[in-house]
DNA sequence: TAAGATTGAACAGTCAATCTTT
DNA sequence: AAAGATTGACTGTTCAATCTTA
C-alpha cells in the first residue's frame, strides 16, 4: 500500500469482513507461492527438456501421451483434451512434430471430420530416450520434495482446484488408463 | 505403453527399483495434476484480468508489485524478479504500460545503470478498481478450494519446491513487507 | 569487467474466421 | 447447425547482441 487511506493488495484488511475483500497473509502467502510455481516451473522443464532433448515440455507431453495409446494413435482433439491445450494450439505444434518426422497425421477412417496423431518409430524413440532424464527432473523439482502424506494432500487440493477450474470436467483424472 | 516390452510413462514398473525411474500412480496423478493446473490456472486468470480489467495477469501483477511501494517505484531489476520474470519480458511489458500512461519509467538517481518504474495514478486506479474482481476470482478458484490446514500445508509444499527450483533464493517469501 | 536495461529477430501462442464432414 | 480441424493475422516471449554506467 501506499498510504493507510488505501487498501494494501492481497493483505487482509483489519476488521475482516464475512467475505473478506482481501488475502490473509497464510493467503497471501500460499497464492504467492503459487504464481511463483506458475511462472518458474514451466520454465524449468522447458529448459531441462530443450537442453536434454531438443523438446518443449508441451511437445514432449504430446509425444508421451500418444507413446502410451496402445497403437500410439489419439484423435486431435482427444489429444488436445489431454495436453491440457487449445486445438489451434495442438495443430500447430503437431504440424512441427510432422516436419521432424515424429508424428504423422491421417484421416480417421470412423469419422471423416476427425484427424488422427500416430507418433512415428522416430518419434517413439525420442520419448523413450527423453523420458528417464525428464522423469528424473520432475521427481528431484516436485515429487521428491514431499514425502508420502504430502502427495496425498497436493493431490485433493490439486483436484479441488481443477474441478472449479473446469466444473462441467469429469472427475480427474481425465486421463484414459490412469 | 504400446507393448509388453517396453515401459509405460510416468507409471510405476512391476519391481519398483531404489530410485525408481517412472512415477508410482499416486506419484503420477499429482504430477498429471499439477501439469494440468499449470496450464489452465494461469489461462484462467488471464481471462477474467482481460474480460474485467483489459489487463493480462502479467501485467496486473506489475501494477500491483508497484502499487504495494510506499512510494510506487521499484528498479526494473527489482520489478523483474518479485514478478518471477525476465528483465527482456518486463522491459517489454512496461514499456506497452508506460505508451498506455499506466507506468512511467526514470533513471534511478542513486545508480545511473538503474531504471525505476513508477506507478502513474492511472496506473494506480486500474489496480484498485481491477483488484476486488481479480482477489474474488483468486479466492474463488483457489483459496476456498482449501481449509485452513490444507493451506498451511500447500504453503509448506510450495516452499519446498520453489526452494529446488532455485536453490540459491533465500528461503521464500520473497517480497518485502510480507 | 560486470550489472542493469533495452532492442531486433525469430519463434510460439491466441483469437477469430474458415473449411469440411456429419 | 454443429463438431473437428486448420489457417492467417496479431500479439507476446525468448534469446542473443548491444549499449550505458559503475
Amino acid at each position: 500500500m501506499a498510504t493507510d487511506t488505501t487498501p494494501s493488495f492481497h493483505r487482509n484488511s483489519p476488521e475482516p469482513p464475512h467475505q473478506p475483500q482481501w488475502l490473509t497473509p497464510t493467503e497471501r502467502e500460499v497464492w504467492l507461492g503459487m504464481a511463483r510455481l506458475l511462472a518458474t516451473l514451466p520454465a524449468a522443464l522447458d529448459a531441462q527438456l530443450t537442453r536434454d532433448a531438443g523438446l518443449t515440455f508441451y511437445e514432449y507431453t504430446v509425444l508421451a501421451m500418444l507413446s502410451e495409446q496402445p497403437d500410439r494413435t489419439l484423435r486431435m482433439s482427444t489429444l488436445a483434451e489431454v495436453t491440457n491445450a487449445s486445438q489451434s494450439r495442438l495443430s500447430n505444434v503437431v504440424k512441427r512434430l510432422e516436419v521432424r518426422g515424429l508424428v504423422q497425421r491421417r484421416a480417421d477412417p470412423a469419422d471423416g471430420r476427425c484427424t488422427q496423431a500416430v507418433l512415428c518409430e522416430a518419434g517413439w524413440n525420442t520419448v523413450v530416450s527423453a523420458a528417464p532424464q525428464h522423469v528424473a527432473a520432475v521427481r528431484e523439482l516436485v515429487i521428491d520434495a514431499m514425502d508420502l502424506e504430502q502427495l496425498r494432500q497436493i493431490s485433493a487440493i490439486h483436484q479441488r482446484i481443477l474441478a472449479r477450474l473446469d466444473p462441467r470436467a469429469t472427475t480427474y483424472p481425465v486421463y484414459p488408463g490412469n
